[in-house]
DNA sequence: CTCAGATGTAACAGAATGTAAAAAGGACTT
DNA sequence: AAGTCCTTTTTACATTCTGTTACATCTGAG
């Protein structure tokens, strides 16, 4: 499993070519390698050659029926499913779940939505995938830096006191950002990517305000901070040493 | 077992002619090789001579007990049954299931819905008769985190302690969905899709309501939660250790 | 050193969530 | 029918979270 968009392959199943183009130039923005398709036929084979990693998947594809494909596909892959609906489908959305989708969007849908909801399951699918490799349960898989642990499972911040503690959405997704970045400068945009579907306006202060309630809960004094740097005009920084 | 719906035969049990008549052309149209009767009289002679994969039997016929009719076909025949039942009639739904029973429908039901339901069973005829029916398939039905058990045939949750409560259909159906997918945070919209067919509503507070009863029943304390998360914003995440 | 722009943060307002309690259904019973 | 029991949905209000604003402070180019 890979990490960098640059190395993960999206196949994109779309009749309607409208659809498929925006698709695919959506998820090409960002950084993704795409490839894509107007039917369903062979696409086990297809997935399993070209070594795909997420489908997003039409499931009125004319012809073949859409709940079908995704057992298909379920039955001899671990390839991240995301089922592309109509409105009225409730049942196959329901049991396209049941048998074996990773997630859906329902027509119309938005494409940042569905960009948020294929880098969490990309996430996901990560996830999974280390913890098995190490033999370990989901649960056990927690960053942890400068004797401060953080459980993405249960979005639980445990001080080095022993003292837990549960972070808000916003705080979580920032904080588990920097960690999963160390060292690395991050742009106020890029972290508000990573919190929220949201664009970012350069008067807009509320990522300073996430890093300010995070730098207060790490117990990190601001005019010297151990664990958050500030990048003057960049963004800012995690520093803390990953892994003690 | 077969995968083509050419080749799979199913028999529509039902005194009923309209109700009768729908679900042979419905199930016709999909592609699928259909007989009918309208009474349950040597029903698994003729299951067995005509190599019937599916039954669809309406619970309530007259003369025959629908129940006694599925004990005796489960007795001799891996044959699909799916029940048709009454609005009514939980307790024989309930029964139905543990007489053997693969799934039930309740009337009025959507025939898409039968039908959706209808696949998936052979579906999972197919998985078990290739992966050679080792290990009851009930038992592997039981969801269970954290010392908690949830039976979806009995609707029933065991606590750690052993004590058992019998869910009403909403939460059951949702705590049934966040189970399924956990570490994914689930759309309110997701959610309200799994519990029933119904739009959501920017100021529709129905699932937080059952989310907090859900809680309540688990003994998970809303202001630090284990096992059902808040994603503000979002939604909502199951966080407990599936299978254990 | 100065100063414009960037950052830190308290305080507030608006939005989202938790939840008890009332209202509204639904199905069975009398 | 009316009543009862169970469940679901709505309502109302308390609580929590988030983003904005305002102002204090800091930074670094010049």
């Amino acid at each position: 499993m890979k990490t960098t968009p640059a190395d993960i392959h999206i196949l994109i199943v779309e009749d309607d070519l409208a659809s498929r183009s925006l698709l695919v130039s959506y998820f090409e923005n960002a950084g993704y390698r795409v490839s894509e398709t107007d039917n369903a036929d062979h696409l086990a084979e297809r997935i399993d050659q070209d070594a795909v990693d997420l489908v997003l998947l039409d499931i009125s594809l004319p012809g073949k029926d859409g709940l079908t494909v995704t057992r298909e596909l379920r039955a001899n892959s671990a390839v991240g499913i995301i089922l592309v609906t109509s409105k009225g489908d409730e049942i196959d959305r329901i049991v396209g779940l049941e048998l074996g989708a990773d997630d859906y969007v329902t027509k119309p849908f938005n494409p940042r939505e569905l960009l948020v909801r294929a880098k969490n399951l990309l996430w996901r699918m990560f996830i999974a995938d280390t913890a098995k490799r190490n033999g370990e349960s989901r649960s056990q898989m927690i960053y942890s830096f400068e004797g401060w642990q953080l459980d993405p499972y249960k979005r639980q911040l445990t001080s080095p006191e022993g003292h837990h503690e549960r972070l808000p959405e916003g705080e979580f997704k920032l904080l588990q950002t920097l960690v999963n970045h160390p060292g690395q400068v991050l742009s106020r945009d890029q972290l508000m990517d990573a919190i929220h579907d949201r664009e970012w306006t350069p008067n807009d202060r509320s990522v300073d305000v996430l890093i300010g309630r995070l730098r207060r809960k790490l117990g990190d004094n601001p005019s010297n901070p151990q664990l958050i740097l500030t990048a003057h005009g960049a963004g800012y920084m995690f520093a803390g040493n990953t892994g003690s």
